[in-house]
DNA sequence: GGTTGATCCTAGCATCGCTAGACAAGCGAG
DNA sequence: CTCGCTTGTCTAGCGATGCTAGGATCAACC
C-alpha cells in the first residue's frame, strides 16, 4: 500500500505543480503564453503528461479558476470582517474585489473571462465558486434594502464591479478614477 | 481616371463584403469559427486578399466593432428619444443596451471583449466609439445627480450594464431575471 | 529473474495566422 | 498591334497551436 500511496502523493504534487506553473506563467506573460509546450517545459515533463492530469488546456484554466475563487472568497471575507458597520463593510468589499482583480489579472481572467469548462449558476457549480458568491452575499445582503431579494442585489452589485474591472483593464475606461467610482457605486446602490 | 475609380469602388465593395461576412460568420458560429481560411472561402477569394485590406484578423474584428458601435449608438438614441422623461429614458436606454448585446453577441464581443486593435478612452479613439459613449452620456448625464460628474456617472452605469451582459452571456449569472435587474439598477443609480 | 503493467516520451496530425514567390491580367509606350 | 511593366491574385509553405497514437523504459510482482 505504501508504494501506491507514495505514487499518488507524487501525482497530486505534480498536479499542483502544473496548476501553479500555469498560473505563474499566465500572470507573467498572459494566458496566450501558456501553451502546452511552454507549460510542459517549465514543469520539466513532456506535453502528454499534462493530459494525464487534465482533459486539456481548458481544465487547467478551470483549476486555476477554482484556486482563485477560494483565495478571492477569503480576501473578501477578510476585508469585510475588518470593517465596522454595513456601509463600511460594503465599501471595503468593493475595494477588495477590485484590488484582487488588479493584483491577479490572470486568475481573474480564468475565473470570469476565459472558458475553464466550469458550470456556473446552477447545482453543478463547484463549491469554491458558490462560496465566492456567498462571500459577496454575506456583506451585500444586509444592504439590499426592503423588498429587494439579496441574491438579486448581489448579482447587480457584482455585475457593476465586474464591469468596472474588465472595462478598465481592457483599456475601455480611463484608469485611475477607481475610488470615486467605488464611492458612487456604494453611495447609490447600498441602502445603508 | 474612370478605370481607377471603378477599381477603387470594387475594392471598397470587397472590403465591405469581408467585414459583413466576418460578422455574419461570427454571429452564426462564433468568432472562433472566423478563421482566415473560412472567411476567404466565403468571400470566394484566397487568404492573402484579406491581408491586402487588413493587417490581420485583429483589424477585421476592429472593423466589425466600429460598424457595431455606429449601430449601437443609433439604437440607443432611438430608444431614448422614444421615451418620455428622464427616468423612462434611462430605463429605455438600459433595455436597449442589453437588447443590442443579446441580439448581436458577436458584434458586442468585437467591441468590448476581443482585441480589435482599437484605441479606447483617449484622443485616438475612433469616432464611432466616442459617439456610442456620447449616446449613453446624453441620456445619463441628466440623472447623474448633484455634484456627480456626468462622465463618471456614465462610466459606472455603463460598467454595470456591461457586467450584466458579459456575466449573463458567459453563464455566470442565471438568465432570465434581466428585467428586475434593470429596474433595480435604474431605481438606485438614477437620481430622477 | 523473467513477465507484466504502468508511465512517460518521441513523433506526428490537423489547424491556426500569416507571408513569400510564382503567375496572370490589364495598362501605357513605341 | 506588340512589348514590357505594374498591379493584382493565387499556390504553397512557415512556424506555432492543442492534442494524440504508439513505442520505449522502468519498476513491481510471481
Amino acid at each position: 500500500m505504501s508504494i501506491q500511496e507514495r505514487k499518488q502523493r507524487e501525482r497530486a504534487e505534480r498536479e499542483r505543480l502544473i496548476v501553479a506553473t500555469a498560473r505563474e506563467l499566465a500572470e507573467q506573460q498572459g494566458w496566450d503564453a501558456v501553451t502546452t509546450r511552454q507549460l510542459a517545459e517549465r514543469i520539466e515533463y513532456s506535453q502528454p503528461v499534462l493530459y494525464s492530469h487534465f482533459r486539456g488546456k481548458r481544465e487547467i484554466i478551470g483549476a486555476v479558476a477554482l484556486e482563485g475563487a477560494t483565495e478571492m472568497a477569503a480576501a473578501l471575507r477578510a476585508a469585510a470582517s475588518a470593517a465596522d458597520g454595513p456601509r463600511a463593510r460594503v465599501t471595503a468589499l468593493a475595494r477588495a474585489y477590485l484590488d484582487f482583480a488588479e493584483r491577479n489579472p490572470a486568475v481573474y481572467d480564468a475565473m470570469f473571462e476565459l472558458d475553464g469548462g466550469l458550470a456556473f449558476a446552477n447545482e453543478d457549480t463547484p463549491e469554491p465558486l458558490k462560496d465566492a458568491f456567498a462571500a459577496l452575499l454575506e456583506s451585500l445582503g444586509e444592504v439590499a434594502g426592503d423588498g429587494v431579494h439579496p441574491a438579486l442585489f448581489t448579482e447587480v452589485f457584482w455585475a457593476a464591479l465586474h464591469g468596472l474591472t474588465t472595462l478598465t483593464r481592457a483599456g475601455r475606461l480611463p484608469p485611475g478614477d477607481t475610488e470615486p467610482r467605488v464611492e458612487l457605486l456604494v453611495d447609490r446602490l447600498a441602502m445603508v
